[in-house]
DNA sequence: TGTACATCAGTGAACGCGCGTTCACTGATGTAC
DNA sequence: TGTACATCAGTGAACGCGCGTTCACTGATGTAC
């Protein structure tokens, strides 16, 4: 138990893993893991090299807490959306809010995630976690445009996994095209193709 | 000129600079370019370090001739095929070869063009040519979507601008999905998918 | 065609720097009485 | 509640290593006669 009869004037263990976890997140983002020191991770967070060490094994070992750390919320944030949507129009409006993507506090998620994910494509030991979460997302979405279709009483007028990759798909490429030319990307372009999709498969045969 | 007398004992500037590039091509989508030595390229080019210099002015530099050919390439090759076909389906088959993407002697050409991408979007100085080149290649999608319609006497059910980013986005996203799970991708999926998109275009009202 | 010289593509040792990781330490927090 | 001690989160100097780049050099190629 904590003694009560003194102030605390140091963080706990925790709050202290989850400022380099955050400070990480927006430099890995912002330079890339590669051009990321540690000493870089740490100042920006506030703390010398040594706390860096005493949260985590290696350099490694924060990189795949936050690819764990961005896959969990970004499937709890798909989720709770289409679970707090009555409609397929309004699904779709609220997976292109920007806030979506916020599974981490950092401006581009985009390319978080890309930089995590080559990292972690060319890691042997974790690349199979990679894999596993990839594959759990797909499924996910798979649930999703099924419990679509039984709720609409329509039938997919294509192979179910088509779709699935088509969508998955889709939102990766438009992601990082974004990334590259962001003025020419119109915030409002991924809930349009989608409605378009959606549309499309309605009036097919 | 040249003298007859004498066999050419070393290989021309040329030559070297194209090894240089290949070996580079196929190491940065390995192992990424800040994990690749100008020792490990030179090694893999089959010359000394100095030889680097004598090509290149910087690790940059080659990275960049490196964007510029991928881009250029793959350009070419897709205008190519569109000339080489004489229907729609004939040309979605076409694009969904393996060997439309082997703009450069690489493997995984995705990972390749990840990799500089990355780079490109945080140079301050190169941005602008990547930028630049993706905008290329949009607008020769879109020129090839108003032809493929023209041809068959349609209009698109959408607008042209969400079309071509929706091809493009897609093309690239399943390229990265497949980068990370490759034993998941079906080799037919992206032609089935563009075929099916072909279709719902056409039926649509 | 043969020789003498100039050029410059490619060599490889050396330099300096930044990085990931280690480790002896310190002082705040938790525990026992 | 107050004191003495143990623990351990966080410090920061130090180490060793690999990297990008430089540079004095060498020997093959191109040129002039």
């Amino acid at each position: 138990m904590s003694s009560r009869s003194r102030e605390r004037s140091r963080p706990t263990r925790d709050e202290t893993k989850g400022k380099l976890l955050n400070a990480a997140a927006v430099l890995f983002a912002e330079q890339g893991i590669g051009s990321t020191s540690i000493e870089d991770i740490c100042q920006a967070a506030g703390f010398s090299r040594g706390a860096f060490y005493s949260s985590f094994k290696t350099k490694d070992d924060i990189v795949f807490e936050l690819l764990d750390l961005h896959f969990e919320m970004n499937q709890t944030e798909a989720e709770r959306l289409y679970s707090a949507t009555n409609s397929t129009v309004e699904y779709i409006e609220a997976m292109s809010s920007p806030d979506r993507r916020r599974t981490l506090p950092v401006d581009d998620i985009g390319m978080l995630y890309i930089e995590l994910t080559l990292y972690a494509v060319r890691d042997g030991k974790n690349r199979k976690r990679l894999v596993e979460r990839q594959r759990r997302d797909f499924a996910m979405m798979s649930d999703i445009v099924e419990r679509i279709m039984a709720d609409e009483g329509r039938t997919l007028p294509a192979d179910l996994d088509d779709i699935v990759h088509l969508l998955m798909g889709l939102d990766m490429g438009l992601l990082i095209h974004a990334l590259v030319d962001p003025e020419t990307q119109d915030p409002k372009r991924w809930s349009r193709i989608v409605t378009t999709l959606h549309r499309l498969l309605d009036a097919a045969p």
